[in-house]
DNA sequence: CGCATTTGACCAGCGC
DNA sequence: GCGCTGGTCAAATGCG
């Protein structure tokens, strides 16, 4: 909170680019961003090419904490979920954005509970009633004076044909908006289990139709309903969105080279050229210092790194 | 009949 | 302070 003046482009904490192993119809990319994170992806205008990878930026409004976090659950996910790739049919492996956190305007001092301890509840979003809302309490009235209070949040970008990606969960859809600067609507998921609090958005990108970027926020309090037999998709989403909190998270990024811009620097608002943002993912043949891929390299095996 | 989806309205937060 | 946009609610409707 000071010296992010001199960053040009602040919002580039991570620059993910996956080239997935799977085709052209596979690739995803994670993207760590913070609340704005489909606006940003649009607005960043971040593009794909069919034959190479998914670039995405990140930005984070938070602290260095929560980056600290960030980094910290960017391990591995378990080998598992590389091996799931099979089922499918039209869900591509997706590729989490990014855990994306941030509690709406003062909150953010209160951080996220559901960060903190890693129960399986978070109260913060109960008693807001925003997200969780007893039906007892009129759900309007209880809205006014209270604030909304963001859980973690993840987004994917996946590259389907269908927008609800399956992901072993169940989701019931609970709104529908369109969305500014894009000619795709947006889709407000909830899981359907009563007790689970987890959201879900799904947007088409606006550079790229076939690209859906899903959003989790939240925690699942449950496990999943049944893997319909695998699918890189329903695993990570899974994971994600079921350890999103989890301190012992672990993410798996599939043939991702991970490397970081600005160590820190985020308090520039989401408006940053997307030349910058450009400028910043494209130059990916920089060979990454052993540190970067560090995370990568313990499951990644150098030939898929190395495309 | 029960559950999921659709859709318009309402509310809160944020930027100007 | 006002307007805009995102997010959520809830009644209506559709489908299995």
């Amino acid at each position: 909170m000071d010296d992010d003046k001199d960053k040009p482009d602040p919002r580039t904490e991570f620059s993910a680019e996956s080239s997935w192993p799977l085709g052209a119809d596979s690739e995803s990319v994670y993207f760590f961003g913070s609340d704005r994170e489909s606006s940003i992806l649009s607005e960043f205008g971040w593009n794909l090419q069919p034959d190479e990878s998914y670039r995405s930026l990140d930005r984070i409004d938070e602290d260095d904490e929560e980056r600290s976090g960030l980094a910290g659950s960017l391990g591995m996910l378990e080998n598992s979920s590389l091996q799931q790739q099979g089922g499918g049919g039209s869900s591509e492996p997706a590729v989490p954005i990014g855990p994306i956190e941030k509690a709406r305007g003062g909150d953010t001092s209160t951080s996220n509970p559901s960060v903190s301890s890693s129960s399986s509840e978070d109260p913060a979003e109960k008693s807001t009633g925003s997200g969780g809302k007893p039906p007892e309490i009129p759900s309007k009235v209880r809205k006014k004076g209270q604030k909304r209070i963001r859980q973690p949040r993840f987004a994917f970008m996946t590259k389907s044909e269908v927008d609800h990606l399956e992901d072993g969960y169940r989701w019931r859809k609970y709104g529908q908006k369109a969305v500014k600067n894009s000619p795709f609507p947006r889709s407000y998921y909830r899981c359907t289990n009563s007790k689970c609090t987890v959201k879900k958005r799904v947007e088409r990108s606006s550079e790229d139709s076939t690209i859906v970027i899903t959003t989790y926020e939240g925690q699942h309090c449950h496990h999943t309903v049944g893997f319909p037999r695998g699918g890189v998709i329903s695993h990570e989403a899974a994971a994600f969105a079921g350890q999103l909190s989890s301190p012992a998270s672990q993410f798996y990024y599939p043939g991702m080279q991970f490397r970081r811009e600005s160590p820190l620097s985020i308090s520039q608002p989401h408006q940053v050229p997307i030349e910058a943002a450009e400028s910043h993912a494209l130059p990916r043949p920089t060979p990454q210092p052993p540190t970067d891929e560090g995370l990568l390299g313990d499951i990644v095996p150098p030939g898929m790194r190395n495309r």
